[in-house]
Formats: C-alpha cells, sequence, structure tokens
DNA sequence: CTGAAAGCGCTAACAT
DNA sequence: ATGTTAGCGCTTTCAG
C-alpha cells in the first residue's frame, strides 16, 4: 500500500480547473452576491467534485480569527468538570467554533504558562479556564499575560471584580442541604467537608455552619471532618465524625462519592439511614439515585455552567472585535437544587 | 474600561526593535545556528521584553503541519470514553500536539461528515475516531473522504484489515468474569448485557456464552436480558432475570453502574451478596470497591488506550510525511484483568 | 553570519 | 461580474 500526503486542493486548482481567478472561487465559496449564476454553478460543481476544502488557517492569517477556543481543564477524573466539558462542547458546536482542549496535570500545576502559549500561538480568539478554584492556584491570574487582552471566562472560582467568573453558588448548596435535614428534625448534623484548600468545599462548609448557627445549634470543630471526594475517604473519616459526634443523627457530605463511603460504613455498622443517621451528598450523579438508599443530594447543572461560559466567551470576542466597550465584566453564580430521596426523609419528626 | 484589541507582536515587530532583519529572528526563534552569539543575545532580550510569541498557524500554512490532532468523542456522559480522553490528552501533550475536540450529540449522527469538515479545514494532522462501534455506525468509515489519506486511528471497534484500531478486548473480559464466578463454585450464572447493538456488548455476551459453554453448562435466552448502561435499567431487568431464571445463582453484569441498580433491588429483596448470588461487573469505576459488597470487576486501562492510540497516530502521521511506506496498519487489542472483591467471593465451594 | 525575495492559501481593496 | 494586486506572519530558498 503506498502512501501519499495528504491531498489539499486549494482555491488555485479549482480555480484554474474552473476557468476563473482564484477571487472568483473564493466569492463563491463565501457566498458573496457578485458571481454570474451560471459561474458560480461551474465553481460550485468543480468544488463538489475535487473535493475542495477552504484552509481555515489561511483564512484566520488574514482575519486574525481562529473562531477556535481554547479549553484548559485539570481533574478529569471528576464528575463535575466532565460535564462541564460536555456543555462546552455543545454550546461551540452549536456556535460554530472548535476547541482546542488542555488539560493540567494537576489543579495546582506550575506549566500554566507553557498551557497558555501554546494557546495563544495557535490564535485562539478566547480562553475558557476551567480549573477550579484550588490552594492558592487564583494567584495564577496575575501570571496570565494581561496586556494580551485575550478574551478570558473563569469557571468554578469566587467571582471577583474585573472578571467573568461561571460558577454553581454552594454556599446556597450547603444551606439547601442542611435546612433540609433541620426540616426533617435533625438536630444534630454532622459534615464531612472536602479538601478545604478548594474553595467549592469551604462554601459548601460555610453553609451548613451558618444554617446550623441560624437555627440555634451549636456548630463546634467535633462536628465535621475533611475528606478528599474518594468514596474511600467517605468511608474512613465518618469512622471519626462517629467517635467525635455521638449524639450525630444527620450528615451533610460534601459530595455523593464520599457518600457512598459513608453509606457503606454505616451498613457495616447496623446503622440505619435515615431511620438512625439522615444523609444528604452533593452533586447528584447518576448513581445516587441507586444507592441504597437512594441518596438526597444537591444537584448542580454544570452542563448549563460551560453553556453560559461560551456564551459569554463569545459576547466577550465580539465585542473585543468590534472593539466596543464592553459593560463592566459580570459574573454568575448560579443556584443549585435540593433532590429529595429517602436518605434524608424522617417519617416522625421529632 | 477600555477595551483593545489582542495584541499581537510579529516576528517584524521584533526585528525592527532589534534593528536586525525578520530573518534573524527567525533564526533566534527556531534556534538555527547561525547567529552571532550576542546578535541572538540581544533579539533574544526583545523577545522576552515585548513578549513575542511565535503564530503558529502562519507557520503551519508553511509547513503544511498543524501538530494539532483531532479527537472525535461521543457519549462523554460515561465514564469509559472520559477515561480515554484523558490519556489522549496527557500523551498528546507529552508529544507537544494540540488537541481539537469535537463531541458527536449522539453515536449515530448524521453530522459525521460536518463533524470531518471542520477538522480538516483547520488541518489536523490526524485524528483519533474515539467513537464506540454502536449499530451500523461503523460504516462511517466509508463515508470518511479516503482520498483526503488523513491519519485516523479508531478506538473501540471491531479490529479490521487495513485500519489502526485500539481496542480493549471485552470478549476476554467477558471470560475472565464467567470463568472466575464458575471457580467460585456457581453454576446458573445470568447475565445482563449492555445494549446489544454495541460492539462492546457483545463482546462481552459472547464470553460468557463461550466459557459457560466449554464448562458445560446450560446457555438459554431465559439466562440473560439488556439493559442500556444506567443503574435504573440494571434495578429493572434484575426483576426480570430473577424471574425468568430462578435458579440462577450468580450474575455477571455488563457495567459497573447496572451492577449497582442490581445491588439495590439484591438487598431490596433480601437477598445476599455473595452467599444467595455471586456477582461480577465491567469496569471498575471508582465507585466498585466501596458498593455494598464491595464489586468483584473486570478493570480495563482506559486511559493506556488513548496513549497507544495518540502514540501510533503520531507514527502514521510522521510515516505519511516522510513518504515511507508504513507496515500495514496494525490493531490492538487490550486485555482487561479481573479485579476481586467481596461480591463474588464464596467461602466453601459447592 | 545576515538579508532579500518568494510564497504557503487565502481575503480585502481596488481595478476593469 | 470578474480579475489584479497586496499582504496576513512566517519559513525556505538563495545571495551576499
Amino acid at each position: 500500500m503506498v502512501v501519499h500526503k495528504i491531498d489539499r486542493v486549494t482555491l488555485k486548482d479549482v480555480a484554474s480547473i474552473a476557468d476563473v481567478s482564484i477571487q472568483t472561487v473564493s466569492r463563491v465559496v463565501n457566498n458573496h452576491p457578485d458571481v454570474a449564476p451560471d459561474t458560480r454553478q461551474r465553481v460550485q460543481e468543480v468544488i463538489a467534485q475535487v473535493g475542495y476544502r477552504p484552509n481555515i488557517l489561511a483564512r484566520s492569517l488574514i482575519s486574525q480569527r481562529s473562531f477556535t477556543l481554547g479549553v484548559v481543564i485539570a481533574g478529569l477524573k471528576l464528575t463535575g468538570p466532565l460535564t462541564v466539558l460536555n456543555g462546552i462542547t455543545t454550546a461551540a458546536e452549536k456556535a460554530r467554533y472548535a476547541l482546542m482542549l488542555m488539560e493540567l496535570p494537576s489543579y495546582t500545576t506550575d506549566d500554566i504558562e507553557l498551557i497558555f502559549d501554546a494557546l495563544l500561538s495557535r490564535q485562539v480568539d478566547g480562553i475558557i479556564w476551567a480549573v477550579p478554584e484550588v490552594e492558592d492556584n487564583r494567584l495564577w491570574i496575575n501570571k496570565f499575560p494581561k496586556n494580551q487582552n485575550i478574551p478570558l471566562v473563569y469557571l468554578t472560582m469566587q467571582p471577583q471584580e474585573g472578571l467573568t467568573v461561571v460558577a454553581i453558588n454552594n454556599y446556597v448548596g450547603g444551606r439547601l442541604a442542611t435546612a433540609h435535614l433541620l426540616g426533617q428534625g435533625y438536630r444534630h448534623i454532622g459534615h464531612i467537608a472536602g479538601p478545604l484548600d478548594w474553595w467549592e468545599s469551604r462554601q459548601r462548609m460555610k453553609g451548613w455552619e451558618d444554617t446550623l448557627k441560624e437555627a440555634g445549634c451549636e456548630v463546634s470543630d467535633q462536628h465535621w471532618v475533611m475528606g478528599d471526594w474518594s468514596p474511600a475517604s467517605g468511608a474512613e473519616k465518618i469512622q471519626l465524625l462517629l467517635d467525635r459526634y455521638p449524639e450525630m443523627d444527620a450528615i451533610f457530605v460534601g459530595n455523593d462519592q464520599m457518600a457512598l463511603g459513608v453509606l457503606h460504613v454505616l451498613h457495616a455498622q447496623g446503622l440505619r439511614v435515615p431511620e438512625d443517621i439522615g444523609l444528604v451528598g452533593f452533586d447528584d450523579i447518576q448513581e445516587a439515585a441507586h444507592y441504597w438508599p437512594p441518596l438526597t443530594t444537591i444537584k448542580q447543572d454544570q452542563r448549563y455552567v460551560g453553556k453560559v461560559a461560551v456564551e459569554e466567551l463569545i459576547k466577550l470576542i465580539e465585542a473585543n472585535l468590534r472593539g466596543t466597550d464592553m459593560d463592566a465584566p459580570k459574573s454568575f453564580l448560579l443556584d443549585p437544587i435540593l433532590m429529595v430521596r429517602e436518605s434524608s426523609i424522617r417519617s416522625g419528626n421529632e
């Protein structure tokens, strides 16, 4: 089998076959009006026949526009970022933008400038920074070549002045979960937080804390522990919490995966959910409805986050192109919702 | 706040500031030897100072090489494709290729030519077709502009002559699962298949069937049912199977998510796992080890699939570029492995 | 060692 | 309605 170079049919080829100028072919390709109907027809036939496809790179060189968005992501193992990505691809395809995907090796890597370079040298029109705020990685922002003036949308971080941020309101989520448990008559509500160097974890925890305090419940450091999002950590930490907080009658767990580990241990110890202990998770992963018992949890519309991010980014790009003054960048904090299932339903209240 | 156009510093700008020709700057950027040390030094300083970044689009136009790979994916909701993507990003970044990601709206959409066009007009150097073989979507291959001669690697489909395919050997997986249950003394092993229009499902099922027959066990249509990969379908279909196959003492389930639904129902009916019913899943998702009881399953190294795909694609691209005759395209069928956990361990055999 | 000229595939601005 | 010229940012000749 002989291997050939990739066939690249150019405007010039089409032009010479159709016996017109390159310009005319270009006009046909771009649906410009000033072409005689029969010429257009003939050119179109040649295009179809030889399988001509415009070279977007060449076009971008002139138009200074690549119709490509950079997406920087980290932690594809987790469900959240993944669903966001899903929303991004869908919205981008709809707007006819292509996506250049880069995955960071970790949440707090040092290679961001390399990533940024790779994206910018490929002339992306804008960037979605879909890396959650962990530790002080938000400080990266200062490293971003500001003078570069590339439109940028940040995801999953604390909204701040002068940036466009799209995120779920995790604080509200924490409040919803806790208020629901209180409403079911639970009074001693513990918490298993995600890693507290994550912004999302801190917000969820604060929602839990504030809600309890407002309800007149005591909150102490004996009432919560910290996991690492994994089912294994849920299993491990719940043991600790059971020891430290024996009166505990309900738990708000930072995500559904840890909640799975918690359920595992509670079963093993003969504790019944929701009778002995009420349980609420966070995320509403697909499996949550099939845990035993089905898990009450907080549902975030991550797909929508991705969609909003793309739409806002494109707005920024277009304003930028027009030289229009955008309104001050606005941020989006989207409220999650409560999904009530058996794990938190106490039949007889208090 | 005033918005500026994106600053684009070009070779020309650097050249005029450093007071050398464009050519010299280009040589410095590309580490060509023929530059006087002090000139090089001066140019490098200017580059650093003005933040020059080469325009890869312009470079690609000349070199006919974009150092970009197209990745077409479908069903990002499922864990499998996601982990593959993870492997792809890592391998691509290592090889200094960028990734252009396209997601199909469904496994059997008609829009493939559009997707293909988008990728080719952006001049990707090669394409990874990471869409599982579902229904007759493999026939897409015939639609691909063969004359285009773009290097292409297919994932998760039946290897075939003349194509480079990377896939997990699902048949072996099915055999492993079934043989393990037989080894534990289970004799009436049912099966919940994934959707049988998926190649992977058919392979897993065939592994189950062949292994049972070879062991002298009877296999009938009463012994299996078909789900749709979701936990909900596992829960629904197991009911059917329990009715149809009352002697059943073990089940091989087509994926871990359905196995979760199965566990749910078995608990509800007071059936103990593994004492009354042995259970083996497929995939080894992170949660599987924390099911109740922990689930025995078949682990596939999807990340490795992604890695191999990228490496093979790059080999194809480079052979293509050199005009070298590649050896006939070879396919890779990677064996999965068995992860033994409690759900299938019978203490006293027979 | 360095620069000038040509051109990758395309479009924008003028011609005619 | 069509063609010509110039040039996007870069690299590849080829001269000096």
